[in-house]
RNA sequence: GGGCCUGUAGCUCAGGUGGUUAGAGCGCUACACUGAUAAUGUAGAGGUCCGUGGUUCGAGUCCACGCAGGCCCA
């Protein structure tokens, strides 16, 4: 029986399904986790995908690149629990469902009731559940798909409350603004989903303004700012400059009323506001009215020379007026000389930055208070100034005599274009053009005048959207920024430039997260209010929750529970339903808002195991986590929540290691899209190729962080190069290995220190690879692993050590040297088995396995699996530098012989008699003779001569050792390789001898030693040579008699195997060879080298005879030959 | 506009701390091997190391400024 399988051709799919289905027979996944309880625990947390669509091949590089570091572990003896995950709230299911509906947000609650919409929203997001289930499982990626936590879960949802009750206790949930992009017209935020919508950008043309800002305290400086939206001039209460950019005070008359003036703006602006031709007019010669205005340059200065600057407000309305630090000039970073005056006006509640630049600053918005003392910015939500804006615009009006298409209001400015009023009318004038009369009429404009630019509208009125101050909910991460950053330095960031880079740099500018989202599919916030906002409750679990039911319809504000049954869902409508009592008996309402779907995600360390409702040990056993991986499109994202919430929380990190990977592009380096069809199928790669492949690619062809343009050539490419390889090395060993009736048995096993040299040297090679692998893998770098392993198998195991010990395999019986081969080639291959099996789980258990099938078979304890195994170190005992140096002189020598044959048109079949090697030093001659029956064997020589100092031809060269003296002589380098190279043989021998030489280095004395210099010897006068790593060798071409009869015998053998396999002969049948009679060479040849003929092709005899009819005709290159080969 | 990544042979990628012949695989060309054989091996050709400056005796490598592609954020 055959012990070892042995395959004709391989099924790579097939292998992975066959492998799948024995994993799943076995419960090898649960068997490898439950093997090491009790052991150390290695923790890695999954990062949730969504099921609401269906998975890419992108998917398949971050799900391997997890996989690879759990089993590498669980072999190294951690237990690894990995529990599955889905991320199942958010925007995109909602604009799914909605978009499956027909319907938009506004018909929610009204078209469709809330509950409705969230069952079809639950319904939605697991829809694609099972592709991805199959997919994980078809790749190999080793995940708890059994219990795995969903985010929509009620007691997930709980725990999410928990925490946030205990941000709300530290203080660190607040209600505040951010500026958002709002849609008058429609009386709705918008996400920045909803704004990037094709055609929501669009060119209008606006009234835009430079005014002039009064410096206080000088009687006529002005500082000038620009803007598109005079109607935020109101609002303004600081001007913002960049710190190095250069600025100039430029006396000059303004062009609406003549007065002389001095105004500040950035130099590079200049030339947009002056016209050149008028730079030669002196300010005397001005009168008012004159088309050109001169201008002169008073002062240069740079921003940071502008900071603290005050001035006055360009409305000196009483109930806006702002106290100090207000009306001052700042610095925001963002500030450019792009356009506008390189000076940029700052409104609080419309422009993000403003609002932002202006906190940081510690200046106040302009704001009213309604009758709850809340601050309401001066346009109200339907686009319109409030009055206390709009008497101070009417009155100037009257007090301007400014004429418009109708009499204006109070309660008439609207901004933008939200009026009703037509505006093809006579005498039309909007908001914006009356306050840039007014300011023209009061020295306050510099300039006005339309200007086209891009700007947002929303999609769904056409009408240009505002940016408004909403209400939002915050966590202040900003409390912890110090904390933040230097937990994240405790972090190993994959690569490190994410974590100093990209992160690090976001946790320096951070500001506090949004948590609000005005959705319906999501995690509700738990924060109940009364109406006043004066009492405010924050519930942190479903027992708290039922407790407040319970009160409130005690109260009777509630006529029961939303959960009659008892099963709390955490969801909206149900919480919303919920009425509270507040202390003084008054009734508190929900906050209406969700949170952030990256709150979902980032809380899964907790959530996941409903801490700490439940699962203590287990959580505490299991954090932070050792390691993580997903897309570094997520270091904002999950990266951040992950981190934000643990160092707020825990004081901890959430994450040791991590790798950030990059994208996976298509073959041509572009993105992959459905849409542009360039998107490749996983389902129908794994078909073609099967997992390993797959996988294998994806890792070792380029680093996981950088992205990857993903070719199948590059799958099919591995596959033969490294598995087809790796599989003709199986099948040679399975070959003899049942011809001899071998199986390895560890016991009995032959000391590798008794093993020919060949099986020592590859031996050792096998524990630099094992240590190789170890040493990437714990640094996170499955790619110089995986490489690592690819050379090992191709170079080292395939194409040098199974093509050098070959006949040993085929040769007589099993013997020690035969017995030693084969428990070589299969430690090497069982080696292989576990170090690739992090990367290919299912080929290397399939390999495994057939090389363990038979010996557990007949008793012997063995795994079933591979990857129940435990990890096998290198044994650094096994491993002989000198013999790894030995062997690669080998490899160097024998290229070099092959280089010259084919130079001197040599076969490698005909016998040459010597090569020469000069020898500098004479460990290199020891090295060289400890392999020099395989280099003659493999190259074909007789003896290999080495050339040394006594035989007088050898030639040597000298180099300066530039590293070396570099560092010593720096400057004089030139000087120093000048003079060495000046050297002859003498000066060689003398350093060689003394160890120690002077030169003259431009008159100075300089001692050099044997170290400062490399020696070299690439010429042997009178042959045909070649180098490479610094050995050199001569071959000797003269061809004898004997060598040319050796030649053909070898040619011979050659052609009458290639008979035999022609004839269908067996291994193993013998034959009788006659040949026709030759000239005298080739007769000579036959007689001389009979028995090497017949020892090769299983001859029992070898005739030569006179005439020989119904031969085959040998084509001998130089001659033809007949032969008749029978079988015996 | 900012942060980060990438740019080396036709293609995919290696090239610690700067050191004098810049490598590998695939592809191409030629040859060899024919008892691993629907395999395999060897050799050869192939380079503006994205560009421009700079530092240095010496730069693919360090610095600055650009260019191209990508990701994230405004």
């Amino acid at each position: 029986m055959k012990k070892y399988q042995e395959y004709k051709q391989v099924d790579y799919p097939g292998i992975g399904e066959s492998v799948l289905k024995f994993w799943k027979e076995n419960d090898i996944f649960k068997k490898s986790v439950a093997n090491r309880e009790g052991a150390e625990t290695f923790t890695f947390f999954e990062g949730p995908p969504s099921a609401n669509g269906t998975p890419g091949i992108h998917h398949v590089m971050a799900r391997t690149l997890k996989d690879i570091f759990c089993r590498y572990k669980t072999l190294q003896g951690f237990q690894v629990k990995r529990k599955g995950g889905w991320d199942t709230h958010g925007l995109p299911v909602e604009l799914q469902v909605e978009k499956e509906l027909g319907i938009t947000k506004e018909d929610i609650g009204k078209k469709i009731s809330v509950e409705e919409y969230n069952k079809k929203c639950k319904e939605t997001v697991m829809r694609f559940k099972d592709e991805w289930d199959q997919m994980t499982e078809q790749i190999g990626y080793w995940v708890d798909l059994d219990d795995p936590y969903i985010t929509f879960d009620p007691k997930y949802i709980e725990t999410l409350w928990s925490l946030l009750k205990r941000l709300y206790d530290k203080d660190l949930l607040y209600k505040g603004y951010t500026i958002q992009p709002f849609s008058p017209a429609a009386g709705t935020g918008l996400s920045s989903h909803e704004l990037n919508q094709p055609g929501c950008y669009r060119d209008v043309k606006d009234t835009s303004i430079t005014a002039q800002f009064k410096v206080k305290g000088e009687d006529s400086a002005y500082i000038l700012a620009w803007t598109t939206t005079p109607w935020t001039l109101p609002s303004n209460s600081a001007l913002a400059i960049g710190e190095k950019l250069d600025y100039v005070k430029v006396k000059t008359f303004n062009p609406y009323t003549f007065e002389a003036e001095t105004v500040i703006l950035a130099k590079a602006r200049m030339s947009s506001y002056f016209n050149s031709k008028a730079k030669d007019i002196q300010i005397e010669d001005y009168k008012p009215g004159d088309k050109l205005i001169p201008y002169h340059v008073e002062e240069e200065v740079k921003g940071s020379d502008l900071l603290g600057l005050e001035y006055e407000p360009l409305f000196p309305i009483e109930g806006i007026k702002l106290p100090h630090p207000a009306y001052t000039v700042i610095s925001g970073d963002y500030v450019t000389t792009e356009d506008g005056t390189g000076i940029v006006h700052l409104a609080k509640a419309f422009g993000a930055d403003d609002f932002r630049t202006l906190e940081q600053n510690n200046i106040p918005g302009v704001f009213v208070k309604d009758e709850n003392g809340t601050d309401l910015p001066v346009v109200d939500k339907q686009g319109k100034f409030l009055p206390v804006i709009g008497e101070y615009l009417a009155s100037k009006m009257k007090e301007h005599n400014i004429a418009a298409h109708k009499e204006f209001g109070a309660d008439d400015f609207y901004v933008k274009n939200y009026t009703k009023d037509d505006e093809n009318v006579a005498d039309y004038k909007n908001t914006d053009i009356v306050i840039s009369i007014i300011l023209k009429n009061e020295n306050k404009a510099f300039r006005v005048e339309k200007y086209e630019h891009s700007y947002p509208h929303c999609w769904r009125t056409d009408m240009p959207i505002l940016y408004y101050p909403m209400e939002s909910w915050f966590v202040k991460t900003t409390a912890y920024k110090d904390k933040l950053v230097e937990l994240n330095k405790t972090i190993n960031w994959m690569p490190e430039s994410t974590g100093i880079g990209r992160f690090g740099n976001w946790l320096e500018n951070l500001v506090d997260w949004n948590l609000s989202r005005s959705r319906f599919w999501g995690t509700p916030l738990p924060i109940w209010r009364t109406e006043d906002g004066t009492e405010e409750k924050c519930i942190g679990s479903i027992d708290e929750l039922n407790a407040e039911i319970q009160k409130s319809i005690e109260k009777g504000f509630m006529t029961g529970s939303p959960f009659p049954d008892g099963q709390a869902d955490l969801h909206r409508p149900y919480v919303d339903d919920v009425i509270m009592v507040s202390s003084t008996g008054e009734k508190m309402f929900r906050e209406p808002d969700l949170i952030d779907v990256w709150f979902d995600s980032g809380a899964m360390p907790y959530a996941q195991w409903h801490y700490p409702f439940e699962n203590e040990d287990i959580f505490k056993a299991n954090y932070p986590a050792d390691y993580i991986a997903e897309g570094v499109d997520q270091t904002r994202g999950w990266f951040f929540t992950l981190h934000a919430l643990a160092v707020m929380l825990f004081d901890s990190v959430a994450f040791k290691n991590v790798i950030a990977n990059g994208l996976v592009l298509d073959k041509n380096g572009n993105k992959m899209s459905k849409r542009l069809g360039n998107a490749v199928d996983p389902f129908k790669t794994l078909k073609e190729f099967g997992p390993d492949a797959l996988r294998w690619y994806m890792l070792s062809n380029a680093n996981p962080w950088d992205n990857l343009k993903f070719n199948l050539d590059g799958v099919g490419e591995v596959q033969r190069r490294f598995f087809g390889t790796l599989q003709n090395t199986y099948n040679f060993f399975a070959l003899y290995a049942n011809l001899d009736s071998f199986t390895y048995v560890e016991a009995n096993k032959i000391p590798v220190a008794e093993r020919p040299e060949l099986d020592q040297w590859i031996i050792s090679r096998l524990q630099s690879l094992i240590e190789e692998v170890e040493n990437s893998m714990n640094a996170y770098d499955a790619t110089r692993a995986i490489r690592a392993i690819m050379n090992f198998t191709v170079d080292q195991l395939s194409n040098w050590y199974v093509r050098l010990a070959r006949k040993r395999f085929w040769r007589g019986e099993l013997n020690t040297d035969k017995q030693g081969a084969y428990e070589t080639l299969y430690e090497c291959l069982s080696t292989l088995s576990q170090l690739m099996s992090s990367f290919a789980p299912f080929y290397s258990d399939w390999l495994f396995r057939n090389l363990t099938e038979g010996a557990r078979e007949a008793g012997q304890e063995i795994p079933e699996s591979i990857h129940l195994t435990e990890w096998k170190g290198a044994d650094s005992s096994l491993i002989n530098e000198d013999l790894l140096q030995s062997m690669q002189l080998a490899q160097d020598i024998c290229s070099l012989v092959h280089s010259l044959r084919k130079k001197e048109k040599m076969k490698v079949r005909q016998p040459l008699q010597k090569i020469l090697v000069p020898i500098l030093a004479e460990k290199t001659r020891t090295q060289i003779q400890h392999v020099e029956e395989l280099i003659k064997a493999e190259v074909n020589i007789k003896h290999i001569e080495y050339i040394d100092d006594t035989s007088g031809i050898l030639v040597k060269n000298v180099k300066p050792n530039f590293a070396k003296l570099g560092k010593q002589f720096g400057p004089k380098m030139k000087l120093v390789a000048a003079a060495i190279g000046k050297w002859g043989k003498d000066q060689i021998a003398e350093v060689e001898k003394n160890g120690a030489i002077f030169i003259d280095l431009d008159g100075e004395q300089v001692t050099l030693t044997l170290e400062d210099v490399l020696i070299t010897s690439e010429d042997i006068p009178g042959w045909s040579v070649a180098t490479e790593n610094g050995v050199t060798v001569a071959l000797d071409v003269t061809l004898t008699d004997e060598l040319k009869q050796e030649g053909i015998a070898r040619d011979l053998v050659n052609r009458i195997q290639n008979l035999r396999k022609d004839m269908g002969l067996e291994v193993q049948d013998k034959i009788n060879i006659k040949v026709a009679k030759h000239d005298e060479n080739v007769n000579l040849a036959l007689e001389n080298f009979s028995k090497y003929i017949q020892e090769e092709t299983q001859a029992l005899s070898l005739s030569v005879n006179g005439n020989l009819e119904e031969g085959t005709i040998l084509d001998m290159d130089d001659f033809e030959l007949t032969v008749k080969v029978e079988k015996a």
